[in-house]
RNA sequence: GCAGACGUCGCAUAGCCUGGUAUUGCGCCGGAUUUGAAAUCCGGUGUCCCUUGGACUCGGGAGUUCGAAUCUCUCCGUCUGCGCCA
């Protein structure tokens, strides 16, 4: 959410980010306008509870006094008062929640540098790592590999719970948490406090994280208690500080969080999609950073940096993407995805995104931290180390033999207990 | 699930019974003093609208009242005990 002071300041700002990405910016000024009503209402408001108030400590000297006559001419001049107050307290408050409604649906405003354009087509391609592996054969797609090895069973997990679950068997299951385990670490090392989140949310605190839109389709509603399961291990590690002030010291506050994901998914998706590349739950390693907004742009680039190194450690060949203005989508400012190679599929995809939500989620959030003039908005930023179902699916195509097995990348031997090659489930 | 206690400004704490401007300490910011620092002293330190100024704020909401941190109801959270449980 904007800073409602921007609106007032400089709304002409908020106008070039619409154009920017192509949307109408007419409820810009439905949002000023109903600014201007509340003000307007809220001074008479102040101004009726003014009267009030003296008129109530006069009664308490009058009491005081002992002049009981005096109390009566005073109750006689404010008795309306009180209806009069409720009912312009009820405008102001209809008026608020009118302007701020809206406030929570207009997006982020991007870092002038975020390249223009309609869609993911339009991301561009900032650097390439890593060596692309060469095959000697035909390398296979990792739907291909995870069932002749029988490392992954879709239909009996569609059988007891539905599309895009699966049960992950057998070596890719330990590889799966080597990749968990060393990815903490790989983070931990780096002065980042591990924290295991709830993995539910309740609304008000979900409202502060992500764009409306999401309840809808991305979040899995739990009832009857109405709370959300986690879309991401970012949503509650970044809402832990909601209603905060946080004392300057305290900051940076940098934390690695790993946790099971839910996305409902809703949508159509092409075929390429198959597998354990898009679905219902997954585990993620996730960045997460809360600091001062002068420093904001620094950690954005430490968190890219940490990605690339933590893939780079992994031997995986990959490229890094800005993200257009067509596909940041609400809450960044700025967004970095890593894609990695697909041998068997034949393209990049995405497997990390990385991004400084500048003070937007702060702002709904209402977390800041002290400053002297004036407490302010603090910054947070995420970023994915690693997802890893799709960081397995990487790996399987990437570090895929002639035979179908499947090579451990070096730095997970350890986690493997030795393990240089996946087996086959029996 | 049952019973009880509790929730006050960044933290801690008084006020609640008996309704009448939210106390004090710590921390933080500014100033004085100092060669510098410590110590000490003075002032400030939540939110909103700002026009000198004003209004709001005691977990959230509602009620009673001229007036609610204080009384009533309700919801939420924390803690303790009992029960159940990996």
């Amino acid at each position: 959410m904007l800073d409602i002071q921007i609106f007032r300041d400089d709304p002409d700002r908020i106008r070039a980010d619409f154009s920017k990405r192509g949307i109408d910016g007419s409820i810009i000024d439905e949002v000023l306008l109903l600014d201007d009503r509340w003000r307007e209402v809220r001074f008479e408001v102040d101004q009726l509870r003014k009267s009030r108030n003296s008129a109530a400590r006069m009664i308490s000297e009058a009491k005081k006094k002992g002049d009981e006559g005096e109390v009566k001419s005073i109750l006689g001049e404010v008795s309306n008062l009180g209806s009069k107050i409720e009912s312009l307290e009820e405008e102001a408050e209809r008026l608020i929640s009118k302007r701020d409604s809206i406030r929570m649906q207009i997006p982020n405003l991007l870092h002038e540098a975020v390249p223009t354009g309609e869609n993911d087509q339009k991301n561009v391609e900032i650097s390439r790592h890593g060596e692309s592996p060469i095959f000697n054969f035909e390398p296979k797609t990792h739907n291909e590999l995870i069932e002749m090895n029988r490392w992954v069973d879709l239909p009996r997990a569609g059988k007891i719970t539905g599309s895009r679950q699966y049960f992950l068997m057998g070596d890719l299951a330990r590889l799966e948490m080597a990749l968990q385990q060393y990815s903490a670490d790989f983070l931990i090392d780096r002065g980042y406090t591990l924290v295991q989140p709830p993995l539910m949310m309740n609304r008000k605190a979900y409202e502060g994280v992500t764009d409306l839109s999401d309840f809808e389709t991305v979040m899995y509603g739990i009832e009857p208690d109405g709370y959300y399961l986690i879309a991401t291990s970012e949503h509650p590690l970044t809402a832990m500080m909601m209603d905060e002030v946080i004392e300057p010291a305290n900051l940076p506050i940098k934390m690695v969080g790993v946790s099971p994901c839910f996305r409902r998914e809703v949508g159509a998706h092409g075929m390429s999609d198959r597998g354990i590349w898009r679905v219902h739950q997954f585990t993620k390693v996730e960045q997460v950073i809360i600091c001062k907004p002068e420093e904001s742009w620094g950690y954005h680039t430490e968190l890219l940096g940490n990605a690339k190194d933590l893939w780079d450690s992994l031997g995986l060949h990959y490229r890094v993407v800005d993200i257009c203005t067509g596909d940041i989508g609400t809450v960044a400012s700025r967004k970095y995805d890593l894609e990695a190679w697909l041998p068997g599929a034949g393209e990049f995809k995405e497997v990390v995104s990385c991004s400084n939500c500048t003070d937007y989620q702060a702002n709904r959030l209402k977390m800041r931290y002290r400053k002297s003039g004036g407490n302010e908005a603090v910054h947070t930023l995420n970023s994915t180390a690693v997802a890893t179902s799709r960081a397995l699916v990487a790996i399987i195509e990437q570090y895929q033999t002639n035979n179908g097995a499947v090579i451990v990348p070096d730095v997970l031997i350890p986690w493997m207990r030795g393990k240089k090659i996946l087996e086959p489930n029996q």
